[in-house]
DNA sequence: AATTTTATAATACAGTTGTATTACAAAAAG
DNA sequence: CTTTTTGTAATACAACTGTATTATAAAATT
């Protein structure tokens, strides 16, 4: 196959296979050859679609992101009530499933690595703060936020819980499973929204 | 100065310069050459008080947990009241200083780069949730905390909000900055513990 | 004083790293 | 059909890696 070949579909495939080296390697097997390796390619057809290797790192980096916030985006559009669309929101971030798990590895490594090559990567912001102040904000637009709670305090509050749980998760993932993960963050919704009647059957939020 | 060396001296001197090479060159950079240099030792040299890198790194990740117990420890004899000793056993553990912020970037660099050396380091465990249940339990028996609510959650979302804002304070110093800890912390104290009345002029916590 | 032990240093070695160069073949363009 | 472009591959290179070996000198031991 010499000829016609979709750039940007190639870059992707050899960032899912820089992805898949760093989640059984660490960033320390990152290396071009093991990533060409994984990729099916020579070392000259990767260097062909990346002239260098701190740019296939920084694409692959992206794409983390981009792809958790298209996941995240997709949750926010589904139109579900405030609480249950927090709760799902959440369960997206911290990592529940293979995928997520697999993503929060990756950037864990990638976050570790990239602080020491600032003038290459960025990090650091990765929208996650933003996500949960518009989150509570929107609580609180709703009127179920708790009116003696500070939102400043409480935004900083759950982005630590947030993190803080994700990290756990993949530290020590049989003790922080899905089931208690869910436990934590529905308990701490509940707990800064005000008290409600039960008026509809569906959840039990 | 050749033959009377104090031994675990010298490894502890050899671990420092580890740190320091980690904090400014991260995991990539802690080559044995490197942290000869240092240092200030011949690769022989080093050689002679750890045999092999694994070792080394192994050593200088056990003194910097051992170093942060300590620490913790020696506020937690103090006999302060519950919730100021609460308070200042957290920050002892959420980078708030020059000295605790290098703590936790070594820490992070560590375990991003154990991860994938399991059969070396065994990371993960950092005892940090077993202090903090023992936290929350100490409270329960002063008759603080507040009867409604689920120790077990509460141990696990305090553990959250402490790793969380301890990685955030690394990742973004100027906005998680110590008096921002602060105030998060004691309010999120406040926030677990029955309402007192004031009975001394001391602290406003 | 002779010998052993200990600390340090210099050098060597095989393997890996990122990157550069070169060669070659398959398809498109003329 | 020839020429150019594009994707792939092989190989080369200098730098760096962890570890091993060897040499040397200073103190302790005898």
């Amino acid at each position: 196959m010499p000829k016609l070949v979709d750039h940007e579909k190639r870059k992707k495939q050899i960032a899912e296979a820089t992805w898949r080296v760093i989640l059984e390697r660490g960033m320390e097997g990152a290396t071009v050859r093991n990533i060409a390796k994984e990729a099916g390619l020579s070392l000259g057809a990767l260097r062909h679609y990346f002239s260098a290797q701190d740019e296939l790192l920084v694409y692959a980096m992206e794409l983390v992101k981009e792809q958790a916030e298209a996941r995240i985006k997709r949750v926010a559009a589904e139109n579900l009530p405030p609480k249950e669309m927090m709760l799902k929101i959440l369960l997206e971030i911290v990592p529940t499933t293979k995928e997520t798990m697999a993503e929060m590895e990756v950037w864990f490594a990638f976050t570790a690595h990239a602080r020491h090559k600032k003038d290459v990567f960025d990090a650091s912001h990765d929208g996650i703060f933003t996500a949960i102040a518009r989150l509570i904000h929107y609580l609180d637009e709703m009127k179920l936020f708790k009116k003696e709670l500070d939102k400043d305090v409480e935004t900083e509050k759950l982005y630590a819980i947030i993190d803080g749980l994700a990290l756990h998760a993949m530290l020590e993932p049989s003790r922080v499973d899905r089931n208690r993960i869910i436990h934590i963050l529905t308990s701490h919704i509940h707990s800064i929204c005000k008290e409600e009647q039960e008026n509809s059957g569906v959840g039990h939020l």
